[in-house]
DNA sequence: ATATTTGTACGACAAAAGTCGTAGAAATGG
DNA sequence: CCATTTCTACGACTTTTGTCGTACAAATAT
């Protein structure tokens, strides 16, 4: 259940969120854009992530097609929890507090924040 | 300037930011209070820190006593930003949403929260 | 004085991560 | 048809993590 993906299966995870399925070109193409590595570096990488299931892949003639069976935010809130629990000695607010003071949210964001906040703070009447 | 301590480096790093210095065998008793680890991991572990200058030490007699040189909040944050970058697509507000989302804050850290919200809008104005 | 405990140092080893090179099949272009 | 390109499959190698075992010095206890 719980996953833990690496940082450069990170990025590989993101391309296919961004869009699925795709080939290890056109992975590998994106993940160019922003970091020099070899074709086969990203084709070995996608391979490895097949084993541990973390990408699943249907053949498309001579091509082979992936993708992810990992939901973006499943994964995103693992990651945040151990974090959390490693880092910030189990403290959301704490780890809360460090991304918006650093960060730079816009006017909308603060609002859909807020927001947020009431809905926490409504959870808290009614018990 | 940037440092990424693992997991295991980081449960040493709590402990000594909890209480600053402490002996190998002080470390090493506080994580065996919540895991399984042979007094020679912790050693050995403590002193690839030292070389990669994650800590320090002293020399008091027998026994070394270790402090680190890393501040809490500024390790704290570059664990943050890099998972806001490889998790998050660099949004520091899709983050929090789902820290916030998924942890139970109190009413109080709510509070808090408003209040940084404030200054954040502020900010804005100042603009 | 000797045995036991308590520390550090060091070497070793396995697993995971990250990176390529090369081989060989399959498709494509002259 | 043959040369080139395009894919996958494999094997290899390096670093980093995580974990110990053993050795050996220094302090303690008997």
């Amino acid at each position: 259940m719980e996953c833990f993906p690496s940082d450069t299966e990170l990025d590989i995870l993101r391309v296919l969120w961004d869009r699925q399925p795709r080939t290890v070109r056109e992975v590998h193409e994106a993940l160019s854009a922003t970091k020099d590595v070899g074709y086969t570096t990203t084709l070995k990488q996608m391979q490895r992530m097949l084993d541990k299931e973390m990408l699943q892949r249907q053949e498309n003639g001579r091509a082979h097609v992936y993708s992810t069976p990992l939901q973006a935010p499943k994964v995103q809130r693992s990651l945040l929890s151990r974090l959390m629990d490693k880092a910030f000695g189990g403290s959301a607010i704490d780890l809360v507090v460090q991304a918006l003071g650093h960060g730079n949210p816009t006017e909308e964001e603060l609002e859909q924040l807020e927001q947020l906040i009431a809905e926490k703070k409504k959870q808290h009447n009614d018990d």
